[in-house]
DNA sequence: GTGCAGAAATTGGTTGGACCATTGGACCAC
DNA sequence: GTGGTCCAATGGTCCAACCAATTTCTGCAC
């Protein structure tokens, strides 16, 4: 017998039943990301549920962050919702070390390569003109300030994911990107970190507006061998100084 | 001034102190995923915190997949729990649809590039053996079934995602794999879905046993390349017939 | 009128207690 | 054994109240 031609019954769902509800209300409403929503008193209120129930539901958007709770002030929409949004809620084990950071960067890897292989087949020109604008601004930062140009580099990269046409790489990065924010920022005390992967963000440039979907792969893949290699630097200083 | 030295206070984090609080009770029962954990009355009781409370925060695990859930019987841990798990919950806009299929796609194309990249790498003999059993198994339903074999194919590549040494490939595939599944079965009704991408996972396995990790790149990207093919058929033919 | 301190209303966070629905085991009749 | 009934345990929901943070309003001093 084929197992899935039998499917658990659903009975009750009163929570869930609350958010298709709020989807429903957000569209209607077309809510945007930043707005404010119904109060939980409200909500219960009109839902014909009790506040808990509101409270349970929201909780779980909260957690997936969809939504984001003030206390005092209101309830607000951080994301666009839609019917078939589809939840993937990935936890990782691992914390800041050496390994996670570098399990985090192969897949970065992955992700950029192809992010920019894709990117090089459909840029349009204005693609193309505004990663310029987003390079042009990372290279300036870099010269001024000689280095730790975190903030524009990583601009670059999410212009490069987003004309990539697939959200879902900048969603994945960007989660990954603020999860170890603080260590992008001071990577295990390397100063010079991401020094020696500048010159390989105008390659990728190159490769993307030449339509050279291979090239740009190699560059990006180019560019991450370089921040590993200043990962593993660090990790060595650190073992290093830890012997002393 | 550093924007991290001054971090903001907490003043009230009930919940998450519950959750932190349970992270030591897993631990320090060794509780393993399937195991249940205490009641919400329990815990309440023994965390002096009110039962609602205790429900926030499980709702919480149980939105990022920790924990499960059923009524009458308790509270289940899905999930192994560690003090510096990292959660990054993905919500993807767009349904089942040509689209978003071509999307998750892209994700797959790219991670599974890199994981047979490492995999090559990093593979001992040992390793390399269990991945040839897999295709061994894969290609027997192959050819006893004629095609369809997508259990078999599947474990084969979790093999790979597992030898490549990082956890991280293996859980998101493993994420997008669970949310696509219906998907993967019967993909827009093309029944030989698949079937093209068959010779390219001995020739992946080949390259992996000869340490080579660029070949391995790229027959991986051949593979899915096939697949995607696979799938742009599928969708012209939905479009052609829903022109009749 | 303007500016500002303090009161008041609003809103999410927490509590305690109650009841409902489901589960799973114990027990019993057949 | 099979099938039923009962019962205690457990998650799901509800209610009413209060707490804490925030926002808004009010009224006074100038």
């Amino acid at each position: 017998m084929d197992q899935n031609s039998l499917p658990p019954i659903q009975t009750t769902a009163r929570d869930d039943a609350v958010l298709k509800a709020l989807v429903g209300f957000v569209r209607a409403e077309a809510l945007q990301p930043g707005e404010r929503l119904p109060t939980e008193r409200i909500l219960a209120e009109r839902l014909k549920v009790s506040r808990n129930t509101v409270r349970e539901a929201l909780t779980r958007w909260e957690g997936l962050g969809l939504v984001e709770r003030r206390q005092g002030s209101g309830t607000y929409l951080k994301a666009a919702v839609s019917p078939d949004m589809l939840h993937m809620p990935l936890t990782l084990a691992g914390g800041n070390d050496f390994t996670s950071l570098m399990q985090t960067l192969e897949i970065r890897r992955a992700l950029e390569a192809e992010a920019a292989a894709l990117c090089a087949e459909r840029a349009s020109q204005a693609d193309i003109a505004e990663i310029a604008r987003k390079l042009d601004v990372m290279e300036q930062a870099f010269r001024t300030r000689d280095g730790m140009s975190s903030e524009e580099d990583w601009e670059f990269h999410q212009a490069v994911y987003r004309v990539s046409g697939n959200p879902l790489f900048e969603q994945i990065i960007a989660a990954m990107h603020e999860l170890f924010h603080r260590f992008w920022e001071h990577p295990l005390g390397v100063r010079d970190f991401g020094h020696a992967s500048f010159p390989y963000h105008r390659t990728i440039y190159e490769r993307i507006a030449a339509r050279d979907p291979q090239g740009a792969r190699a560059e990006a893949l180019k560019l991450i061998a370089t921040v590993e290699d200043d990962l593993k630097r660090g990790a060595a200083k650190l073992k290093l100084s830890s012997q002393t």
